[in-house]
DNA sequence: CAGATCTCAGAATGACTGATATTC
DNA sequence: CGAATATCAGTCATTCTGAGATCT
């Protein structure tokens, strides 16, 4: 695409360099037949443990209803386990089951996999600049949708 | 969002860049009636002239049927119009009206705007080497899905 | 006939809203 | 009571597929 005024902008180039980094990823993970919200649920219950799915929510900054659907297809996988928690009845605590933690292993590989891919374009020197331009540009403090002093 | 396996990604923080630049732009175009795809259309036609919706849709990237719905939202709007191309019965030639054109250049100032906030936390070199990094990493030929000597 | 064009219907993904029943 | 939890039923934008009708 050459539309020059879209093409020069450099949100454009952000945004392409982020589509091909989705597409691949998305791809990778179609053939082990999830999704984001899998793989993000998934690492969410191996690093801070079984907990309520408001937690889960929290963690991993998917919609409470977006996490019940994300976690029926987790449980019919055998890769999570939900059950109700005796001490606040409003709870289900889910646990990430051993096949579970098998499947984040190898979607993490894939991940890793998809990110050499993406990146190898760039020196190691510039992949550095990278992360630190892009971490910057998206730190808390410089968020154009949270100034500081804010209320 | 703080899970190991997914916010220590450079890919993740790609994808926060532009989700964040993305979010803003939604919300300004919100503002005025339009989305991604409208501007695209916009920009397509001014740049390239009244065409075919195929050609508009090659020209943005948009899919063929995606552009007779954008399309039917801007006529609408009076920011286009549509007529039969008398020379080939197939096809529609659109235009673009000069309500469509003050709109386009609405729209481009919003966008400016929109990009300075984006990139205000990097210094101008940092916002230089962001652009350099990003256009290297995108090049055609570093794309991972068109490797050279393919076919 | 093949091929291009326009259109409609639908699906998938990520993100979000509103309502509701239940429980604390 | 207010607040939190899990769930369901939607919407929305972007992207894409399939099918059909029309025309070159």
């Amino acid at each position: 695409m050459t539309l020059r005024r879209v093409a020069d902008r450099p949100t454009w180039l952000l945004s392409r360099a982020n589509a091909r980094a989705h597409n691949i990823l998305r791809q990778a993970f179609e053939a082990e037949g999830v999704r984001g919200y899998h793989f993000r649920l998934l690492a969410a219950l191996e690093q801070y443990g079984p907990g309520s799915q408001a937690d889960l929510g929290r963690h991993t900054a998917i919609d409470r209803s977006d996490v019940v659907a994300t976690l029926d297809d987790l449980v019919s996988l055998g890769f999570a386990q939900r059950a109700a928690d005796p001490s606040d009845r409003r709870r289900n605590v889910v646990t990430l089951t051993q096949a579970g933690s098998a499947a984040l292993e190898r979607l993490d590989e894939v991940l890793s996999q998809v990110q050499d891919a993406v990146l190898r374009p760039l020196t190691e020197t510039e992949q550095t600049t990278l992360v630190h331009l892009l971490t910057k540009m998206s730190a808390p403090d410089n968020a154009p949708d949270a100034a500081p002093g804010d209320a």
